[in-house]
DNA sequence: CTAGGATGTTCGCAATGCGAACGAAAATGC
DNA sequence: GCATTTTCGTTCGCATTGCGAACATCCTAG
């Protein structure tokens, strides 16, 4: 079923350096026809999901409500909210929950204290997994086999000048993380970010989510994350569990 | 353009209370033949943005990447994130900002404190705008016309004791949000939330969305809120807008 | 003012996607 | 436990939707 499949690629045309464009700009990013791009955006424009001024065509907030439909329907973010943002108020540090989309890792729970990154996260922000600490621990969860498959399709690029991107190097901490339970970064996302996460299970034990607290380098040495943030960032994916449906 | 339409329909079928459905679900959720629905839903599983065990469809993170190319088009998201935390930092509140879709606001930026309300608010929740100080200062920034029709399209529901329903009343409390210049609510969304919210302008003076706080009830009182978070809250909002582009 | 290039629109044809009809599986009745 | 009804998932021929070549229109430059 193209027609609903081009349709997708036209609404994820419009990224962040490209909130306007004109019908023959959206018929070069996705690659169809000039026709069809107007067709495309048309409908979404009677579908209230784009504006049009007559030339320049945007997104409009609805096209949230699609996002908005995954969310919901993941009890997940809803369990896991409150108690993210308790433990927020407790270690003073930023946290959040993700999950894995193929080698990415995206946000669905988030909240920030001070500002900490250069680029802003918001949910539904994605990250390469194998550079994150979420990311180890949401590989950690899957088969040996799903793992190198991953990441043989990745192009592992090094992020910052400390990213692993050897890949029996990160085959090797990850094996690590699964035994010990927790994953740490130490600036491998972006200088100047450590990271500390675990995973949240399921009831059968399946690793569903991990959650993080990340902390500014120059504040917080790795012994201090793992020391201060360890047993609190537990505790709370332990509450999540509990409260999870079913 | 049908099928597009059609196909949205079905990734929006997928709601709060139905994270996981049947193909004939789906079929009498978006009313669609079975045959139609299958087609669609294939699709979707096809392009990652679904998937199923053989019985039961669920969507997965990928559909985030939708709304994501709405926020990450979105200037203002990113200019004014790392103000609205930083006015957390300072009052202790809860802080959003929200834009108007129609009859609704959603929200495109959110930093909770602790608790507040019974329901999780996050990137992309709707409320009606109506009933919230952010709706308010939305539809006070619109041409009077414009507001009437809104409101009477809208059902204007009590949803606490305390809502204001009436088109009248709620005419003449918009009127003096635009004279003031913000918007207070006491209780009118939810027992126990009380709202105070500001306009965020563009360079030519159009109101593009709304930044709020909102504390509870019992520990602060209407008169406290105006008091003690009216100036922080302004100056936040001026900052954001002096950081926006063109 | 005219030529060239780029952007937006139309329209006939073909392929896509529609749903009636079919088969399979589960639920219900006896 | 078997027959019957109901519900669910799938197939397939036909009509409609959506395709892109061709046309029209708007800028830009010389």
């Amino acid at each position: 079923m193209q027609s609903l499949a081009r349709g997708l690629e036209v609404v994820r045309a419009f990224g962040a350096e490209r909130p306007e464009m004109t019908l023959s700009e959206v018929a070069k990013a996705t690659g169809l026809s000039r026709a069809s791009a107007r067709r495309f955006l048309l409908t979404l424009v009677e579908l209230d999901y784009a504006r049009t001024d007559g030339r320049l065509f945007s997104l409009t907030p609805r096209v949230l409500e699609l996002g908005y439909a995954y969310l919901s329907g993941l009890s997940l973010t809803e369990v896991a909210q409150p108690h993210v943002e308790d433990l927020v108020a407790r270690v003073h540090e930023s946290s959040s929950v993700a999950v894995l989309d193929r080698a990415d890792i995206v946000y669905v729970v988030r909240v920030p204290t001070k500002r900490i990154m250069t680029v802003a996260i918001s949910v539904g922000t994605r990250f390469p997994a194998y550079a994150t600490s979420m990311g180890r621990v949401l590989l950690a969860g899957l088969e040996q086999a799903e793992v190198e498959k991953l990441l043989a399709r990745s192009d592992l690029a090094a992020l910052t000048p400390l990213t692993t991107t050897d890949p029996d190097e990160l085959l090797r901490v990850i094996a690590e993380v699964r035994s010990k339970g927790y994953a740490m970064t130490d600036q491998e996302l972006e200088a100047g970010l450590r990271s500390l996460a675990v995973p949240i299970r399921d009831r059968r034990g399946k690793v569903i989510a991990a959650m993080n607290v990340s902390a500014q380098a120059p504040r917080v040495s790795m012994i201090q994350l793992e020391r201060e943030f360890l047993a609190p960032l537990l505790e709370a994916a332990a509450r999540i569990e509990a409260d999870l449906p079913k």
